[in-house]
DNA sequence: AAAACGGGGTT
DNA sequence: AACCCAGTTTT
């Protein structure tokens, strides 16, 4: 106990009471079923920058369709990418599936629990590594996550700006010493809850909370006001012509996405920024950037959609081609009904309406 | 240290 | 429209 926010901290009296209202008010959660790591590796791997309600659905049909590590190493990677659309944040399924492929390699299969060996796997961060050691080992390591940070921030009253680096090195310190050493998967996880459903980012319900006799906010009536986070920057519009292009055999065409970047290896409908697109005096398109001879028929709509660094403005389009092939690589004619087969943003599974 | 990287929900 | 979030990787 070397430090000042820890001091006069009754930290036998706070596990106790915070794991008790765990073990009666825990959530019944699909990955709360075993303690299988590949399990609970999945599930963190979802609940990153997610909801837990949002994961449910997709948790439940990855284990159908990868229910060990070895069929999600043997997969199709477009599979994993299908299995994953409208999930967001693409590449955390690339990362598990090449760090499934290195436990099957170099691991016989079974899901490392050192520190070093975890941390070391693609898509495994500070937090996740925490997550599963605790979760699935029961070691006591710190798991710190957005809800770790408001809870303690408030219960410590630590007026850091939490969106720094150095703030959670800060917190994994405190929760280092607060963990329990007897049950470090309980009081995690009971941490993750008590952020979920009591000490929200947003009128916390104090009265309710099994720990609100430790907490310095709630003493001092500021629990409204911490965590300190810094703004994120306003995201940056860019606006793209979108193409919905049939041909005589109505297939349409979709376009890959580059292996790098925003959506990387998702599939679209050709889209070019708006100010690269050329048009003629009677309205003919006229960019040739895929190589595309087409007619363009009708305006379909306009669609935004929000990143958390950019803004998608697009205006959608109908068309029409003669062309029954394809030059560009990158392009694809396919049916209707064989669209559902390829991974698309929900930017562009929004457009499939237009085409009915 | 900052930016890139999705999507959905709440206020 | 602004704000919130069960993070990790790249630059």
């Amino acid at each position: 106990m070397t430090d000042k926010a820890l001091q006069y901290f009754d930290t036998a009296g706070f596990q106790q009471d915070l794991l008790k209202w765990y073990d009666e008010n825990k959530r019944d959660l699909p990955w709360r079923k075993s303690q299988d790591p590949y399990k609970i590796w999945v599930s963190e791997i979802m609940l990153q920058q997610t909801k837990v309600d949002t994961v449910i659905p997709y948790f439940h049909r990855f284990m159908e369709q990868f229910p060990t590590v070895y069929e999600l190493a043997d997969a199709d990677p477009q599979d994993v990418l299908k299995a994953w659309e409208g999930l967001g944040y693409y590449s955390r399924a690339r990362n598990l599936q090449n760090a499934v492929r290195e436990v099957v390699a170099e691991y016989g299969g079974k899901v490392p629990d050192t520190p070093r060996e975890l941390g070391s796997l693609k898509g495994i961060g500070p937090y996740t590594k925490g997550a599963i050691l605790s979760i699935a080992y029961n070691k006591p390591e710190p798991a710190v996550d957005g809800n770790v940070m408001r809870v303690f921030s408030r219960v410590l009253k630590i007026e850091e700006d939490i969106a720094q680096q150095r703030t959670k090195k800060l917190f994994d310190t405190y929760v280092r010493e607060v963990i329990s050493e007897e049950d470090p998967s309980s009081f995690n996880q009971a941490i993750m809850d008590l952020g979920s459903s009591i000490c929200t980012p947003k009128s916390p319900a104090c009265l309710l909370c099994p720990v609100q006799e430790y907490c310095i906010a709630f003493a001092e009536g500021m629990e409204e006001s911490l965590p300190i986070k810094s703004k994120a920057k306003k995201q940056k519009p860019k606006a793209y012509v979108v193409l919905l292009i049939k041909n005589d055999k109505s297939e349409y065409v979709i376009e890959k996405r580059s292996d790098k970047g925003l959506l990387a290896d998702l599939w679209q409908f050709p889209m070019v920024p708006i100010d690269e697109v050329g048009w003629d005096h009677v309205g003919n398109w006229v960019n040739d950037e895929y190589g595309l001879d087409i007619k363009i028929n009708a305006k379909k709509g306009n669609l935004k959609h929000v990143f958390s660094h950019i803004i998608w403005q697009l205006e959608i389009y109908e068309a029409e081609t003669q062309q029954q092939e394809l030059t560009d690589e990158r392009l694809l004619l396919v049916e209707k009904d064989g669209l559902e087969r390829y991974p698309f943003p929900v930017s562009h599974q929004k457009m499939m309406s237009y085409i009915k």
